[in-house]
DNA sequence: TTAATTTTGACAAAATGTGTCAAAACAAAT
DNA sequence: ATTTGTTTTGACACATTTTGTCAAAATTAA
């Protein structure tokens, strides 16, 4: 079977918000650590606002997990949010993919 | 063989500069047209700068080639933009594939 | 060298992003 | 059912980024 597909796993408003609450641990206490608003943190669990790719390395470092993991998830919904609502977002990303491979394939000039 | 990889077959501002030379234009004359100043189509020829989607739209028609051809180049530039420099583009770019097929899969909720 | 085109950079205006604040809504709770 | 703590909402302010103009400098063609 292939890789699993589902928002919880791969959102990072969602993610946080489960590792919060694993925690059991008030907005007000993990928006404090990151110096914003607890209004701030709300909406991103709510996927209405985006974080800064640091607010994200900080909480990774924060709730003990993989800073790839939250950034992968916080990368993604960057550009998931970049291509919403178009026709040809999949071919897109794909011809984005390709540019991606050949420009890391020869990182020269 | 696979797909040829090329920056000038999916950049939009190579494509669009190969259209406009094609037909011997000035930046002028197809500035004029999308109502901004030459200096900015310069720009966007040299990846500078962005157009909008409109813009994009219009020159489709201008040039007579297939709307899906630029809009493409143009998006796939957007997404290649955001995660430059990111030493997780790849697999981001993977991830936000797999959940724009998943939301395409199920439109509904 | 002149004339046309392209490029550059300083600047302005508009749009977006990032955050605060306080009130409203919600949940637990016994 | 009111209290206490938490979350959500929306109005607002400030900063940054985008999007464009303009004119001078650089480049290319004649």
């Amino acid at each position: 079977m292939s890789k699993q597909i589902s928002s919880k796993m791969d959102n990072l408003g969602e993610t946080l918000r489960k590792l919060r609450e694993e925690k059991q641990l008030p907005l007000r206490t993990v928006a404090a650590y990151l110096d914003i608003d607890q209004a701030i943190l709300s909406k991103v669990e709510r996927g209405q606002r985006k974080l800064n790719r640091d607010q994200v390395v900080k909480l990774a470092q924060y709730f003990q997990v993989k800073e790839e993991t939250l950034l992968v998830a916080w990368l993604s919904d960057k550009l998931v949010y970049e291509v919403e609502g178009e026709q040809l977002a999949l071919q897109a990303l794909q011809v984005a993919e390709e540019k991606i491979k050949y420009t890391n394939l020869k990182p020269k000039e």
